[in-house]
DNA sequence: GCGTTAGTTATTTTT
DNA sequence: TAACTAACGC
């Protein structure tokens, strides 16, 4: 049986388990998407099940993608029409199929973070709340936060003023949402979580249906999506297989709760629990540091990576003086590296904020190495874009006021503020939407709206029957949007963009998959609109990064972005107290907990070379802040570790000596921080003191002369202190 | 309706 | 510092 070759004991088990629920701890480069899809064709192979009985959800689409493809590879099957896909995708799929019980529109359209931020503010303005007492980005926040949780505005106790108003405007919001044929992300999970709840027999439907139900990244579930799960494996025939890492959630913020891995075991009597690790990703010392530094964290289902691979070389450490030697530091190593014959894609340089990118980039690019960063606007995203989807949104349900508004003065056509409070004040009257208002006055609430609903009228009448593309491109030059740009001095990529946006159309047509959704009963698949299908899809989907694949180019992303990851070599840059671990964490619970977590993942994306480096000396929001070492630097074992810089004019430390790293130990004078005394006193500031109670702190700012000379001192995790020059027992470290 | 300016405010991100 | 927003004036 050539499928379950190459897999190891644990891997084996987990493949072939029989028909229970289990869960699979995962370690990093493990091999969890090779067993997760290997199960998933075991399956299939051994007749447990058909392709239709089996459910696999992912995060995001490139994991799901992967999936398809990997199961595609392995068995001469057909994967179309199989529920593989992202929460977010099956819930739209599921919705769009019982749209009617769901009480939904046909065409709902999906909004995503920006639609719905300007929906929420669109409420609170109609309500007239106080957008500085009630920050509508908080407001979302709040809504967000109440969906996940499985709550309607009515099922939300109020436990403040922020939140009892938020609860109405939740009310508001969801009413007019309701009104337009609109539903938001978290909105999907919500309104098919109901559907199943409420609906027997579509639940039981679904729930005898999907015999095996398979979850990715498990940790990143959050409370609605793991109820979610629950309603669909209720049959008690279905087996549930968990795969995930605790120690890899990072995802905290935004709602994912590793509570669930817990409540799944005791809720569904887990007895298989499968830890996956053998590492086949990363050398010896580098697991062996990870290891250390993740065993710090308390609360933990617990887990040791190794590898069958060798010790490897050490990590390397590096102290800059100041954030620009940091980064040109790593341009010559990058530089060196890619003599010795590794490709720039192989690199990798992660850092915690995006803010910490500018100087990185600025190095690489005055070296003129190519770079790649990842994150950022993606193309859905692009303004000129999500004018021209306004302008589609629109051809399919008019009664969409968040497109309405968008493109009804853009390219602008002379249609202000008082006609739109008019035409707002209308609709509210009349309960309807803000094209019914525009058309019934456009008489009289001005020539340029009906001008506007007549262009709308024209469009739609025009690309009826079109096929998608020549619908995109008809639209896009019939709103003037295309000549808009043109015109524009800066407007050429705005341009290409919307000619990609017919390209993507066409491309999106072209894959009859898009077209088509499987019915609940498994029948023949049903034809879908395109335009509906293409606009989820621009929605959910929200497009890749940036052009530039194929670049041999050195790969710059945070942490976050990095994960599921791995490079030959991987900076992890700005290993300072207060940017990692981010300051902002240490006043959450459990937020040291989770940035550790994120060290150990930025750590694991390693392959056999791992550098770790921090600077005295770093520009944010346009001041210079002195920062400590990192924590995370003090829990890896000395012995795995390699300074490359002993001194750095600041004190020696023993034990760090190397000898090639004195030649790196002298940055360029054009990086050297300026060596500023601090007062009378004998510190400089940015130098590293030592004090007796407080340990190791770097000198800030000086004040006051003489017997009054103070010295403030930034002690990292103990905080910022002012000492008295006299008293305090100062040694430079 | 549009361009300018002053003021604000800075994690992490996918769908 | 720099990027984004809201308000102001033409």
């Amino acid at each position: 049986m050539s499928l379950l070759d190459h897999l190891n004991p644990e891997q084996l088990q987990a493949v072939t388990l029989p028909n229970q629920h289990a869960l699979v701890l995962a370690g990093a480069g493990s091999g969890k998407t090779k067993v997760l899809t290997t199960r998933i064709a075991w399956l299939i192979q051994t007749g447990n099940v058909s392709p239709h009985g089996l459910l696999a959800v992912t995060f995001t689409n490139k994991a799901a993608k992967e999936m398809l493809t990997r199961i595609s590879a392995m068995l001469p099957i057909n994967t179309r029409g199989m529920w593989v896909g992202t929460f977010h995708g099956l819930c739209n799929r599921l919705l769009r199929a019982h749209h009617r019980e769901a009480a939904l529109p046909q065409l709902f359209q999906i909004l995503d973070t920006q639609d719905q931020l300007a929906l929420v503010k669109r409420v609170m303005k109609a309500m007239n709340v106080d957008e500085d007492k009630f920050p509508p980005r908080q407001v979302q926040w709040f809504i967000n936060g109440a969906k996940e949780e499985g709550r309607r505005a009515k099922d939300v106790e109020p436990y403040d003023d922020f939140s009892r108003r938020s609860i109405e405007i939740y009310a508001a919001y969801e009413e007019q949402c309701q009104r337009e044929g609109a539903v938001d992300f978290a909105e999907l999970l919500l309104r098919s979580y109901e559907l199943l709840a409420r609906n027997e027999p579509l639940r039981e439907h679904y729930a005898a249906r999907f015999r095996h139900i398979l979850v990715d990244e498990f940790q990143d579930t959050n409370r609605l999506q793991y109820r979610w799960l629950k309603l669909l494996a209720s049959s008690g025939t279905s087996a549930m297989f968990a795969v995930g890492d605790d120690d890899q959630s990072i995802y905290r913020f935004r709602g994912a709760d590793v509570g669930n891995m817990d409540d799944f075991r005791r809720d569904f009597r887990v007895e298989n629990v499968i830890r996956l690790e053998q590492n086949y990703r990363s050398h010896g010392n580098i697991l062996d540091a990870a290891n250390a530094l993740i065993a710090h964290n308390h609360r933990r289902l617990g887990k040791n990576l190794w590898t069958s691979a060798g010790a490897g070389e050490p990590l390397r450490v590096f102290e800059a003086q100041s954030d620009g030697y940091e980064a040109a530091w790593m341009v010559e190593e990058i530089q060196s590296l890619v003599r010795d014959g590794y490709a720039r894609r192989d690199c990798a340089i992660l850092y915690r904020s995006n803010a910490q990118s500018r100087v990185i980039e600025h190095a690489l690019f005055s070296q003129g190495v190519p770079y790649r960063v990842y994150g950022g606007l993606r193309f859905f995203e692009r303004l000129e874009v999500k004018h021209a989807l306004a302008y589609l949104r629109l051809l399919a349900n008019a009664d969409d006021d968040s497109a309405f508004l968008r493109v009804v003065n853009f390219p602008t056509r002379g249609i202000g503020a008082r006609s739109i409070e008019a035409l707002q004040d209308a609709a509210k009257a009349e309960g309807g939407s803000l094209w019914q208002a525009a058309a019934r006055l456009s008489g009289k609430a001005g020539a340029a709206v009906g001008g506007f609903v007549r262009l709308v009228e024209s469009m739609k009448s025009a690309t009826a029957g079109l096929p998608l593309q020549e619908s995109v491109e008809h639209v896009i030059h019939a709103s003037g949007l295309l000549d808009h740009y043109k015109s524009e001095r800066d407007g050429t990529d705005r341009v290409e963009n919307l000619e990609e946006l017919v390209n993507a159309a066409a491309a999106f047509v072209q894959d009859e998959s898009n077209l088509v959704v499987a019915p609940a009963d498994g029948g023949e698949p049903v034809a879908q609109d395109p335009l509906a299908a293409f606009l989820s899809h621009a929605a959910l989907e929200s497009g890749e990064n940036q052009a530039g694949e194929g670049v041999d180019a050195v790969q710059l992303m945070t942490v976050h972005s990095a994960k599921g990851l791995e490079f030959h070599a991987v900076f992890i840059t700005g290993l300072e107290e207060g940017l990692f671990p981010h300051e902002q964490s240490t006043t959450e619970d459990d937020g040291l907990e989770e940035e550790r977590r994120l060290m150990y993942v930025a750590m694991t994306r390693a392959r056999t070379r791992l550098y770790l480096s921090f600077s005295q000396q770093r520009l944010l929001h346009g001041q210079t802040r002195y920062n400590v070492a990192s924590r995370f630097l003090d829990e890896v074992p000395k012995a795995l570790l390699k300074w490359l810089t002993p001194k750095l004019g600041f004190g020696t430390r023993p034990g760090r000596l190397d000898d090639k790293a004195w030649a790196a130990a002298e940055p360029p004078a054009r990086y050297a921080a300026k060596p500023q005394q601090a007062g009378g006193s004998p510190f400089r500031i940015g130098q590293s003191v030592v004090h007796p109670k407080f340990g190791e702190g770097v000198v800030v700012n000086a004040a006051g002369q003489g017997a009054d000379a103070r010295l403030m001192i930034n002690f990292g995790r103990h905080g910022m202190k002012e000492l008295l020059l006299a008293y305090a027992k100062l040694e430079a470290a």
